[in-house]
DNA sequence: GATATAATTAGATGTATATCTAACTATTAA
DNA sequence: TTAATAGTTAGATATACATCTAATTATATC
Protein backbone atom coordinates (compact mmCIF):
# COMPACT_ATOMS: atom_id res chain seq x y z
CA UNK A 1 0.00 0.00 0.00
CA UNK A 2 1.67 3.49 -0.84
CA UNK A 3 0.15 5.19 2.09
CA UNK A 4 2.66 3.28 4.24
CA UNK A 5 5.69 4.18 2.55
CA UNK A 6 4.23 7.54 3.29
CA UNK A 7 3.95 6.88 6.46
CA UNK A 8 7.21 5.84 7.04
CA UNK A 9 9.19 8.51 5.53
CA UNK A 10 7.52 11.30 8.01
CA UNK A 11 7.97 8.44 10.67
CA UNK A 12 11.86 8.54 9.67
CA UNK A 13 12.49 12.65 10.02
CA UNK A 14 9.74 12.30 13.07
CA UNK A 15 12.39 11.71 15.70
CA UNK A 16 15.05 14.75 16.58
CA UNK A 17 18.12 12.67 17.17
CA UNK A 18 17.64 10.90 13.53
CA UNK A 19 17.43 14.64 12.41
CA UNK A 20 20.32 15.77 14.25
CA UNK A 21 22.07 12.31 12.67
CA UNK A 22 21.04 14.52 9.08
CA UNK A 23 22.15 17.63 9.86
CA UNK A 24 25.30 16.33 11.01
CA UNK A 25 26.18 14.65 7.57
CA UNK A 26 24.10 17.22 5.69
CA UNK A 27 27.43 18.92 4.42
CA UNK A 28 28.14 15.29 2.21
CA UNK A 29 30.85 14.47 4.76
CA UNK A 30 31.10 10.87 5.87
CA UNK A 31 30.97 9.91 9.36
CA UNK A 32 31.27 6.90 11.16
CA UNK A 33 29.51 4.93 14.16
CA UNK A 34 31.38 5.98 17.03
CA UNK A 35 31.88 9.45 16.23
CA UNK A 36 28.00 10.19 15.57
CA UNK A 37 27.61 8.23 19.06
CA UNK A 38 30.38 10.73 20.67
CA UNK A 39 28.45 13.59 18.77
CA UNK A 40 25.67 13.02 20.06
CA UNK A 41 26.13 12.11 23.29
CA UNK A 42 24.46 8.53 22.48
CA UNK A 43 25.29 4.69 22.95
CA UNK A 44 26.46 2.87 19.76
CA UNK A 45 23.81 0.97 19.77
CA UNK A 46 21.26 3.73 19.40
CA UNK A 47 23.23 5.18 16.51
CA UNK A 48 23.07 1.71 15.03
CA UNK A 49 19.15 1.84 15.87
CA UNK A 50 18.80 5.21 14.46
CA UNK A 51 20.34 3.96 11.50
CA UNK A 52 18.80 1.22 10.66
CA UNK A 53 15.97 3.35 10.68
CA UNK A 54 17.34 5.56 8.33
CA UNK A 55 18.47 3.26 5.63
CA UNK A 56 15.24 2.07 5.55
CA UNK A 57 13.65 4.97 4.59
CA UNK A 58 17.12 4.71 2.04
CA UNK A 59 18.29 8.49 3.49
CA UNK A 60 21.60 7.15 4.11
CA UNK A 61 24.30 4.80 2.54
CA UNK A 62 27.02 2.71 4.06
CA UNK A 63 30.47 1.82 3.15
CA UNK A 64 32.52 -0.51 5.03
CA UNK A 65 36.30 0.18 5.55
CA UNK A 66 38.00 -2.27 7.74
CA UNK A 67 36.10 -2.63 11.26
CA UNK A 68 34.71 0.85 10.66
CA UNK A 69 31.27 2.24 8.56
CA UNK A 70 30.69 5.49 7.16
CA UNK A 71 27.58 6.96 6.83
CA UNK A 72 26.86 9.36 4.07
CA UNK A 73 23.74 10.87 3.61
CA UNK A 74 21.63 10.48 0.15
CA UNK A 75 20.02 13.31 -0.15
CA UNK A 76 17.96 12.72 -3.92
CA UNK A 77 15.55 10.15 -1.65
CA UNK A 78 14.92 12.38 1.24
CA UNK A 79 13.49 14.96 -1.05
CA UNK A 80 12.42 12.43 -3.57
CA UNK A 81 10.37 11.20 -0.33
CA UNK A 82 9.04 15.06 0.44
CA UNK A 83 7.64 15.38 -3.01
CA UNK A 84 5.94 11.87 -3.11
CA UNK A 85 4.62 12.51 0.53
CA UNK A 86 2.79 16.16 -1.17
CA UNK A 87 1.36 14.29 -4.24
CA UNK A 88 -0.21 11.72 -2.34
CA UNK A 89 -1.86 13.90 0.03
CA UNK A 90 -2.59 16.19 -2.87
CA UNK A 91 -4.08 13.03 -4.53
CA UNK A 92 -1.69 14.31 -7.78
CA UNK A 93 -2.30 11.89 -10.20
CA UNK A 94 -4.51 9.31 -9.08
CA UNK A 95 -7.14 12.41 -9.01
CA UNK A 96 -8.68 12.42 -12.61
CA UNK A 97 -9.20 8.86 -13.08
CA UNK A 98 -11.26 8.26 -9.71
CA UNK A 99 -13.16 11.94 -10.25
CA UNK A 100 -15.63 10.24 -12.31
CA UNK A 101 -17.68 6.88 -11.62
CA UNK A 102 -17.83 5.70 -8.53
CA UNK A 103 -18.31 2.53 -8.89
CA UNK A 104 -21.50 1.91 -11.77
CA UNK A 105 -21.42 -1.79 -11.26
CA UNK A 106 -21.96 -1.45 -7.10
CA UNK A 107 -24.36 1.53 -8.04
CA UNK A 108 -26.55 -0.41 -10.01
CA UNK A 109 -26.51 -3.17 -8.03
CA UNK A 110 -27.52 -1.22 -4.86
CA UNK A 111 -30.41 0.26 -6.74
CA UNK A 112 -31.28 -3.41 -7.74
CA UNK A 113 -31.29 -5.27 -4.12
CA UNK A 114 -31.83 -2.45 -2.25
CA UNK A 115 -34.66 -1.14 -3.78
CA UNK A 116 -38.02 -3.17 -4.53
CA UNK A 117 -40.00 -3.27 -7.55
CA UNK A 118 -42.44 -0.28 -6.13
CA UNK A 119 -39.45 1.80 -4.96
CA UNK A 120 -39.48 1.58 -1.76
CA UNK A 121 -35.82 0.78 0.46
CA UNK A 122 -36.04 -2.92 1.59
CA UNK A 123 -33.58 -1.62 4.35
CA UNK A 124 -30.86 0.85 4.93
CA UNK A 125 -27.13 -0.69 3.91
CA UNK A 126 -24.96 -0.95 6.71
CA UNK A 127 -21.78 -0.64 4.13
CA UNK A 128 -20.31 2.44 4.18
CA UNK A 129 -20.75 3.22 0.44
CA UNK A 130 -23.63 1.36 -0.30
CA UNK A 131 -25.85 3.39 2.38
CA UNK A 132 -23.99 6.30 0.45
CA UNK A 133 -25.46 5.32 -2.97
CA UNK A 134 -29.10 4.55 -1.19
CA UNK A 135 -29.21 8.07 0.48
CA UNK A 136 -27.80 10.08 -3.00
CA UNK A 137 -30.32 8.60 -4.98
CA UNK A 138 -33.48 8.86 -2.70
CA UNK A 139 -31.93 12.46 -2.00
CA UNK A 140 -31.85 13.09 -5.92
CA UNK A 141 -35.61 12.78 -5.76
CA UNK A 142 -36.17 16.10 -3.59
CA UNK A 143 -36.49 19.29 -5.13
CA UNK A 144 -33.69 21.80 -4.99
CA UNK A 145 -34.10 25.57 -3.43
CA UNK A 146 -37.18 24.07 -1.24
CA UNK A 147 -37.78 24.24 2.01
CA UNK A 148 -39.02 21.52 3.59
CA UNK A 149 -40.60 21.36 6.68
CA UNK A 150 -39.54 18.33 9.05
CA UNK A 151 -43.58 16.62 8.70
CA UNK A 152 -43.23 17.34 4.89
CA UNK A 153 -39.64 15.84 4.50
CA UNK A 154 -40.61 12.73 7.50
CA UNK A 155 -43.51 12.36 4.57
CA UNK A 156 -41.38 12.42 1.43
CA UNK A 157 -38.96 9.69 2.80
CA UNK A 158 -41.90 7.38 4.14
CA UNK A 159 -42.43 6.57 0.26
CA UNK A 160 -39.39 4.36 0.50
CA UNK A 161 -38.75 3.55 4.48
CA UNK A 162 -40.29 3.48 7.86
CA UNK A 163 -37.73 4.78 9.57
CA UNK A 164 -37.93 8.62 8.43
CA UNK A 165 -36.02 9.87 11.46
CA UNK A 166 -32.92 7.66 11.03
CA UNK A 167 -32.87 8.43 6.96
CA UNK A 168 -33.51 12.10 7.91
CA UNK A 169 -30.52 12.44 10.29
CA UNK A 170 -28.59 10.59 7.72
CA UNK A 171 -29.13 13.03 4.79
CA UNK A 172 -28.13 15.76 7.66
CA UNK A 173 -25.08 13.84 8.35
CA UNK A 174 -23.90 13.48 5.08
CA UNK A 175 -24.55 16.64 4.13
CA UNK A 176 -27.13 15.98 1.47
CA UNK A 177 -29.90 18.16 3.42
CA UNK A 178 -28.95 21.14 5.73
CA UNK A 179 -31.33 21.99 9.04
CA UNK A 180 -31.89 25.15 10.07
CA UNK A 181 -35.09 25.82 12.67
CA UNK A 182 -36.92 22.86 11.63
CA UNK A 183 -36.65 23.70 7.98
CA UNK A 184 -34.87 21.55 6.11
CA UNK A 185 -33.25 22.15 2.46
CA UNK A 186 -31.49 20.40 -0.35
CA UNK A 187 -27.51 21.17 -0.25
CA UNK A 188 -25.89 21.92 -3.48
CA UNK A 189 -24.90 18.79 -5.09
CA UNK A 190 -21.26 19.73 -4.35
CA UNK A 191 -21.56 19.37 -0.70
CA UNK A 192 -22.91 15.90 -1.43
CA UNK A 193 -20.28 13.56 0.35
CA UNK A 194 -17.47 11.80 -2.18
CA UNK A 195 -16.28 8.46 -1.53
CA UNK A 196 -13.73 8.43 -4.89
CA UNK A 197 -11.13 9.69 -2.62
CA UNK A 198 -11.30 7.23 0.49
CA UNK A 199 -9.49 4.47 -0.88
CA UNK B 1 13.96 25.37 19.04
CA UNK B 2 13.57 24.97 15.62
CA UNK B 3 14.07 21.34 15.11
CA UNK B 4 10.84 20.68 17.08
CA UNK B 5 8.90 22.38 14.52
CA UNK B 6 10.56 20.14 12.20
CA UNK B 7 9.72 17.07 14.18
CA UNK B 8 5.60 18.06 14.94
CA UNK B 9 5.74 18.64 11.18
CA UNK B 10 6.57 15.17 10.57
CA UNK B 11 4.87 13.68 13.56
CA UNK B 12 1.89 15.01 12.22
CA UNK B 13 1.85 13.24 8.33
CA UNK B 14 3.45 9.71 10.08
CA UNK B 15 0.19 8.10 11.24
CA UNK B 16 -2.22 6.76 8.58
CA UNK B 17 -5.36 7.89 9.99
CA UNK B 18 -4.52 11.50 9.53
CA UNK B 19 -3.29 11.09 5.81
CA UNK B 20 -6.28 9.29 5.10
CA UNK B 21 -7.80 12.56 6.84
CA UNK B 22 -5.79 14.88 4.83
CA UNK B 23 -6.94 12.61 2.10
CA UNK B 24 -10.83 13.44 2.29
CA UNK B 25 -10.09 16.74 2.79
CA UNK B 26 -7.97 17.56 -0.38
CA UNK B 27 -10.74 18.52 -2.82
CA UNK B 28 -10.77 21.17 -0.75
CA UNK B 29 -14.37 20.66 0.90
CA UNK B 30 -15.24 20.79 3.98
CA UNK B 31 -16.18 17.84 6.07
CA UNK B 32 -17.33 17.39 10.02
CA UNK B 33 -16.70 15.18 12.85
CA UNK B 34 -18.82 12.70 12.56
CA UNK B 35 -18.59 12.37 9.07
CA UNK B 36 -15.36 11.76 9.16
CA UNK B 37 -15.71 9.25 11.97
CA UNK B 38 -17.90 6.87 10.26
CA UNK B 39 -15.78 7.31 6.89
CA UNK B 40 -12.62 5.82 8.47
CA UNK B 41 -14.86 3.33 10.76
CA UNK B 42 -13.67 5.34 13.98
CA UNK B 43 -15.02 7.00 17.47
CA UNK B 44 -15.49 10.69 17.32
CA UNK B 45 -13.28 10.56 20.11
CA UNK B 46 -10.32 9.43 17.96
CA UNK B 47 -11.14 12.24 15.39
CA UNK B 48 -11.40 14.77 17.73
CA UNK B 49 -7.83 13.52 18.82
CA UNK B 50 -6.75 13.29 15.61
CA UNK B 51 -7.70 16.64 14.72
CA UNK B 52 -6.05 18.36 17.13
CA UNK B 53 -2.68 17.06 16.10
CA UNK B 54 -3.24 18.27 12.62
CA UNK B 55 -4.73 21.96 13.95
CA UNK B 56 -1.15 22.09 16.19
CA UNK B 57 0.86 22.03 13.11
CA UNK B 58 -1.28 24.11 11.17
CA UNK B 59 -2.97 21.70 8.45
CA UNK B 60 -6.22 22.36 9.29
CA UNK B 61 -8.55 24.52 9.93
CA UNK B 62 -12.11 24.73 11.66
CA UNK B 63 -14.87 26.60 11.34
CA UNK B 64 -18.04 26.11 13.64
CA UNK B 65 -21.92 26.19 12.38
CA UNK B 66 -24.11 25.54 15.24
CA UNK B 67 -23.35 22.25 17.17
CA UNK B 68 -21.30 21.11 14.28
CA UNK B 69 -17.40 21.74 13.66
CA UNK B 70 -16.13 21.48 9.90
CA UNK B 71 -12.51 21.13 9.00
CA UNK B 72 -11.17 22.35 6.07
CA UNK B 73 -7.31 21.31 4.70
CA UNK B 74 -4.52 23.90 4.75
CA UNK B 75 -2.67 23.21 2.03
CA UNK B 76 -0.16 26.22 2.40
CA UNK B 77 1.07 24.78 5.72
CA UNK B 78 1.57 21.57 4.29
CA UNK B 79 3.84 22.60 1.28
CA UNK B 80 5.72 25.41 3.70
CA UNK B 81 6.47 22.70 6.43
CA UNK B 82 7.54 20.79 3.96
CA UNK B 83 10.01 23.12 2.24
CA UNK B 84 11.26 24.55 5.71
CA UNK B 85 11.91 20.36 6.84
CA UNK B 86 14.22 20.23 3.11
CA UNK B 87 15.60 23.69 3.99
CA UNK B 88 16.02 22.57 7.66
CA UNK B 89 17.43 19.31 6.90
CA UNK B 90 19.98 20.52 4.02
CA UNK B 91 21.12 23.74 6.41
CA UNK B 92 19.77 26.26 3.48
CA UNK B 93 20.52 30.00 5.23
CA UNK B 94 22.15 28.84 8.36
CA UNK B 95 24.58 27.31 6.72
CA UNK B 96 26.96 30.48 6.08
CA UNK B 97 27.00 32.54 9.13
CA UNK B 98 28.38 28.90 11.44
CA UNK B 99 30.64 27.98 8.27
CA UNK B 100 32.92 30.42 10.20
CA UNK B 101 34.49 30.68 13.29
CA UNK B 102 33.85 27.65 15.56
CA UNK B 103 33.41 30.12 18.58
CA UNK B 104 36.28 31.84 18.53
CA UNK B 105 35.94 32.66 22.41
CA UNK B 106 35.82 29.17 23.01
CA UNK B 107 38.87 28.44 21.21
CA UNK B 108 40.84 31.17 22.56
CA UNK B 109 39.80 30.26 26.38
CA UNK B 110 40.30 26.68 25.27
CA UNK B 111 44.01 27.25 24.32
CA UNK B 112 44.51 29.88 27.11
CA UNK B 113 43.66 27.43 29.94
CA UNK B 114 44.07 23.77 28.76
CA UNK B 115 47.58 24.28 27.77
CA UNK B 116 50.50 25.58 29.46
CA UNK B 117 53.23 28.33 29.16
CA UNK B 118 55.66 26.02 27.63
CA UNK B 119 52.88 24.32 25.07
CA UNK B 120 52.02 21.30 26.93
CA UNK B 121 48.60 19.81 27.51
CA UNK B 122 46.99 20.02 30.98
CA UNK B 123 44.88 17.46 30.64
CA UNK B 124 43.00 16.15 28.03
CA UNK B 125 39.41 18.26 27.65
CA UNK B 126 36.17 16.44 29.02
CA UNK B 127 33.46 18.56 27.31
CA UNK B 128 33.36 17.17 23.59
CA UNK B 129 33.61 21.08 21.93
CA UNK B 130 36.57 21.88 23.90
CA UNK B 131 38.37 18.11 23.34
CA UNK B 132 38.09 18.57 19.59
CA UNK B 133 39.72 22.25 19.98
CA UNK B 134 42.64 21.12 21.73
CA UNK B 135 42.50 17.92 19.28
CA UNK B 136 42.89 20.25 16.51
CA UNK B 137 44.92 22.80 17.84
CA UNK B 138 48.08 19.79 18.18
CA UNK B 139 46.80 17.92 14.85
CA UNK B 140 48.08 20.85 13.17
CA UNK B 141 51.32 20.72 14.11
CA UNK B 142 51.79 17.76 12.25
CA UNK B 143 52.95 17.79 8.96
CA UNK B 144 50.49 16.46 6.01
CA UNK B 145 51.57 13.61 3.51
CA UNK B 146 54.08 12.94 6.43
CA UNK B 147 53.53 9.28 7.18
CA UNK B 148 54.25 8.76 10.90
CA UNK B 149 54.77 4.97 12.69
CA UNK B 150 53.09 4.68 15.43
CA UNK B 151 56.89 5.32 18.08
CA UNK B 152 56.67 8.56 16.12
CA UNK B 153 53.58 9.39 16.44
CA UNK B 154 53.92 8.31 19.98
CA UNK B 155 56.50 10.75 20.43
CA UNK B 156 55.31 13.49 18.69
CA UNK B 157 52.80 13.21 21.27
CA UNK B 158 54.03 12.85 24.28
CA UNK B 159 55.33 16.90 23.81
CA UNK B 160 52.04 17.95 24.86
CA UNK B 161 50.90 15.08 27.26
CA UNK B 162 51.81 11.26 28.69
CA UNK B 163 48.70 9.56 27.65
CA UNK B 164 49.72 9.47 24.35
CA UNK B 165 47.73 6.03 23.38
CA UNK B 166 44.44 8.15 24.32
CA UNK B 167 44.85 10.98 22.58
CA UNK B 168 46.46 8.94 19.38
CA UNK B 169 43.01 6.78 19.74
CA UNK B 170 41.04 10.26 19.36
CA UNK B 171 43.27 11.32 16.73
CA UNK B 172 41.51 8.41 14.97
CA UNK B 173 38.18 8.77 16.31
CA UNK B 174 37.83 11.80 15.05
CA UNK B 175 39.18 11.83 11.72
CA UNK B 176 42.20 13.71 12.50
CA UNK B 177 44.27 10.83 11.24
CA UNK B 178 44.45 7.49 9.33
CA UNK B 179 45.79 4.70 10.41
CA UNK B 180 46.83 1.83 8.18
CA UNK B 181 49.33 -0.68 9.48
CA UNK B 182 50.77 0.71 11.80
CA UNK B 183 51.45 3.66 10.02
CA UNK B 184 49.44 6.94 10.61
CA UNK B 185 48.82 10.07 8.21
CA UNK B 186 47.12 13.33 8.72
CA UNK B 187 44.03 13.25 6.93
CA UNK B 188 43.23 16.17 5.05
CA UNK B 189 41.14 18.85 6.88
CA UNK B 190 38.28 19.13 5.23
CA UNK B 191 37.34 15.71 6.81
CA UNK B 192 38.14 17.26 10.20
CA UNK B 193 35.51 16.44 12.51
CA UNK B 194 33.24 20.03 12.01
CA UNK B 195 31.19 20.94 15.28
CA UNK B 196 29.69 23.95 13.83
CA UNK B 197 26.46 21.72 12.44
CA UNK B 198 26.21 20.16 15.95
CA UNK B 199 23.53 23.00 17.68
C1' DG C 1 -35.66 25.19 31.95
C1' DA C 2 -35.54 20.69 29.28
C1' DT C 3 -34.01 18.09 25.48
C1' DA C 4 -31.22 16.86 21.64
C1' DT C 5 -26.95 16.82 19.12
C1' DA C 6 -21.85 17.42 18.36
C1' DA C 7 -17.77 17.70 20.36
C1' DT C 8 -14.40 17.28 24.12
C1' DT C 9 -12.23 15.38 28.18
C1' DA C 10 -10.93 11.60 31.33
C1' DG C 11 -9.27 7.35 31.98
C1' DA C 12 -7.98 2.64 30.45
C1' DT C 13 -5.48 -0.36 27.39
C1' DG C 14 -2.30 -2.02 24.12
C1' DT C 15 1.30 -1.21 20.92
C1' DA C 16 5.39 1.23 19.22
C1' DT C 17 9.74 3.02 19.99
C1' DA C 18 14.00 5.48 22.02
C1' DT C 19 17.34 4.42 25.03
C1' DC C 20 20.44 1.82 27.85
C1' DT C 21 23.68 -2.23 29.41
C1' DA C 22 25.49 -6.65 28.54
C1' DA C 23 26.59 -10.14 25.53
C1' DC C 24 27.82 -11.44 21.05
C1' DT C 25 29.77 -11.21 16.09
C1' DA C 26 32.88 -9.57 12.58
C1' DT C 27 37.08 -7.76 11.03
C1' DT C 28 41.77 -6.61 11.42
C1' DA C 29 46.27 -7.02 12.87
C1' DA C 30 50.09 -8.77 15.93
C1' DT D 1 45.65 -17.91 17.40
C1' DT D 2 44.87 -14.23 20.12
C1' DA D 3 43.84 -9.50 21.12
C1' DA D 4 41.77 -5.27 19.90
C1' DT D 5 38.25 -2.59 17.87
C1' DA D 6 33.60 -1.48 15.60
C1' DG D 7 29.28 -2.84 15.18
C1' DT D 8 25.06 -5.65 16.14
C1' DT D 9 21.69 -8.21 18.82
C1' DA D 10 19.01 -9.25 23.02
C1' DG D 11 16.53 -7.83 26.68
C1' DA D 12 14.91 -4.29 29.97
C1' DT D 13 12.72 0.05 30.84
C1' DA D 14 10.24 4.13 30.14
C1' DT D 15 7.71 7.07 27.37
C1' DA D 16 4.61 8.25 23.57
C1' DC D 17 0.48 7.61 21.41
C1' DA D 18 -3.69 5.50 18.88
C1' DT D 19 -7.79 3.82 20.19
C1' DC D 20 -11.85 2.88 22.80
C1' DT D 21 -15.92 3.75 26.32
C1' DA D 22 -18.04 6.69 29.59
C1' DA D 23 -18.82 11.06 31.40
C1' DT D 24 -18.89 16.00 30.64
C1' DT D 25 -19.38 20.43 28.12
C1' DA D 26 -21.26 23.45 24.55
C1' DT D 27 -24.82 24.95 21.49
C1' DA D 28 -29.30 25.22 19.68
C1' DT D 29 -34.07 24.66 19.78
C1' DC D 30 -38.67 23.76 21.99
Amino acid sequence: MQLDKIVNYHKALSDPTRLRILLLLCKGEEIHGQALAERLNLSQPTVTHHAAKLREAAMITERRDKNTIYFRMNPEFIRAGSEASLNFIFSKGTQEMEQESPDDNLKESVLRNFFAKDGRLRQIPAQYKKKLIALQFMAEKLAPGTVYSEKELNEFIRQYHEDYATIRREFIMHQFMYREHDKYELNPTEMWTRWENVR
